[in-house]
DNA sequence: GCATTATAGTTAGGAAGCTAACTATGTCAA
DNA sequence: TTGACATAGTTAGCTTCCTAACTATAATGC
């Protein structure tokens, strides 16, 4: 995955919420910290993450396309179906299975029974990427995420998930 | 803010992530499951927050850049000052400058003192701006927030706190 | 006082997303 | 069966971030 956003390194403090606040009433102080917050620690995780990810020379988009390859028992997807997983268009796509393609870490196929169509396919080097790569990861998630135990995990992603459910007032025509 | 990352529409199943847990022991489930899922709220978070600016005709930046001018009393700061509040490089603030200025929300001023420096003063034109997009952000934000209560809101900062204080474990040389 | 170093801002060029348009192939219905 | 439409993948051009190098000005120390 990738991410980026400013970085908000300057976070507003309650005086300077309050101040807004008086200008805008319809400020909701503790909304506006929380969502701040999550956005600010979302992203410095994202990073982060870029950071780990670049030392076995990969980006992040490239990573997770592997990734997702590894799930299928095949090894095996196209384009179009990785590009709607990963949540990128298809032309992003294209892009990252070049750069992939270029480090042989995964190869085109070509098929007969739908000529418009391209097998993507995890090779030997790819799989022996992730298998340095993961145990990386993972390794370092699970100190990064070591400060919550099991109960404060499932609170989180309850709380996300209503966050979530709360979108789409974000976006709506008003 | 911005931000932007493969969206992970498909965010792994519980079997996926056993099956992966095979292969690589280190896998701690719960602990990826919580980082996934705050990443991919904060993402759509994110691109929501695009899609209400956009809608006022600003880019994140750029809203960035007004708030952080409307915070100081004088409505006005520097190039590197803001760059450092926002987390991107001074390189990126000049753009961003640009852009604002093109559109009369915001002017520099070259003073006297250190001709190295400009001042970059928000006009009437841009506050103005904000004062038609924070009150539309801020009620839309007091919407997608509304699930959680105030406890709650305190309890996502106290674990968003604690995930932060392990972002080192993801960069550490090792 | 003058050479060195630091700082402010900008410019140039690269990365990785996006949309829109294009080619080739497949599907379906009159 | 053939004309209209749909789908797979790619290409081209835009955006906005980045790093690195550059210019101009200020500060520091011998």
């Amino acid at each position: 995955m990738l991410l980026i956003m400013l970085e908000l390194k300057d976070l507003p403090t309650t005086g300077v919420l309050h101040k807004f606040a008086e200008r805008y009433p319809d400020a909701d102080i503790t909304a506006v910290s929380s969502f701040l917050h999550l956005l600010r620690v979302a992203t410095d995780l994202s990073i982060a993450l870029d950071t780990c990810l670049s030392k076995h020379g990969l980006l992040q988009g490239r990573w997770w396309v592997l990734i997702l390859l590894m799930r299928e028992d095949s090894h095996t997807s196209t384009p179009s179906v990785l590009a709607s997983k990963a949540g990128v268009t298809r032309a992003t796509m294209t892009g990252l299975i070049d750069g992939l393609e270029q480090g042989g870490l995964v190869e085109r196929v070509f098929t007969k029974n739908d000529r418009r169509s391209v097998l993507i396919h995890l090779t030997d080097a790819g799989q022996a990427k992730l298998d340095t790569v993961m145990p990386d990861y993972y390794q370092r998630l699970r100190l990064c995420m070591k400060g919550l135990n099991e109960a404060q995990r499932i609170q989180l992603e309850q709380m996300l998930d209503l966050i979530n459910a709360g979108i789409p007032a974000l976006t709506n025509p008003k």
